[in-house]
DNA sequence: ATTCTAATTAGATATTAATCGAATTAGTCT
DNA sequence: AGACTAATTCGATTAATATCTAATTAGAAT
């Protein structure tokens, strides 16, 4: 976990009103007006809160009808809430902040790779294809919504055959697709990467 | 976990060099003087973060010759840590962000209390001896350093011969006590308390 | 007791953050 | 298309917070 973002977290978390907003949200969906009702405050202030809860991939909202119905995503806060103390204690370097996987398994998937970083080509093993997978979606950001103009972005900075590529994460579980939005799938996601 | 004290908590790691300080921390007790060289800041700032970090107990000092060295608390982190998705998910009343316990077990510590919360006397059964005990100790905040003065006042809230308390305190391990420090024995806290 | 050094407190400044009222956008419904 | 309403953006105000320098305290060591 990178400093920034668990920093950023905390400051999502370090205002009374905005955990009274998820304390609300995890009872169910909640539209602006019931927040602003319950909390005592006026729509632009939820709205401010809610910029920041969204930041971290804490709630996501989904129009219906004439309202915009807030979700808390559990699984994000799940997460933070299970990376604070691994963050923390690491006993070694305090130096590096980032993650540095060292697998054997990294050797294998290092192969498909060029020096530059592009994708070489995709495995045909299955085992194989699924570790490059697993290994381009450490890109993706955990609960973030995507369009597919953004995944094929994102795809396209590793292999030109960005279609083929979208579409094996999608066949494999990786990630899933609603209304053209495109996320990691958050049941996968904590499995096999790290 | 009530909602003042888990906001002060997110408060007091919703900062950079406040996050920086723990991880150096994890890697093992540190004087001012290391951080402030290894922050590149001015002691008093440092002696600013410090003091956030202490109100929440994620940190102590203990003084070693000429200098004062501060440690991680890593149990009081874990147990922040594991508390936040407990206290913001609760299916249930929003409303309420205190901790009721509701246990069969709660009927027989409470005839052992008069109506105003008073102890009448401590009971002779082991078993039902040590469910007081604990339940009195659920006053006791986890982390925090007491003198004898200050226990001996908190107990007297509930029955004047603290004395007694006090040592069965100690004797059946919930608290312990180091150069006239009384603290919650940080093994025992999590596995009766709720 | 005096000196030395580490840590804290006090006071000042600048940055960030919470909140609101007013104006604007975005999508629904007739 | 036009009217309606929920949500957002904008601008301003006020409250917190991070940081520093200077002054002070608290122990340790001579």
């Amino acid at each position: 976990m990178q400093l920034d973002k668990l920093v950023q977290f905390h400051k999502a978390l370090a205002d009374a009103n905005r955990i009274k907003i998820l304390v609300l949200l995890s009872t169910g969906p909640k539209n602006g007006q019931e927040l602003a009702q319950h909390l005592g405050l006026t729509p632009p202030t939820v709205t401010h809160h809610l910029t920041k809860l969204r930041e971290v991939n804490l709630v996501t909202d989904r129009r219906e009808k004439n309202h915009i119905y807030f979700y808390l995503k559990e699984s994000v806060l799940k997460h933070y809430s299970d990376s604070i103390t691994a963050t923390i204690i690491r006993k070694g370097e305090p130096e590096e902040m980032e993650i540095k996987p060292v697998s054997s398994h990294e050797e294998i998937v290092k192969n498909f790779f060029t020096k530059e970083g592009k994708l070489k080509n995709l495995p045909s093993q299955r085992k194989k294809k699924l570790m490059v997978l697993y290994h381009l979606a450490k890109g993706i950001e955990h609960g973030k919504k995507y369009s597919e103009k953004d995944i094929n972005e994102f795809i396209k900075k590793f292999h030109l055959d960005y279609a083929t590529i979208r579409r094996e994460f999608i066949i494999n579980g990786i990630m899933y697709r609603e209304n053209g939005i495109y996320e990691l799938n958050p049941k996968e996601m904590w499995k096999e990467i790290k």
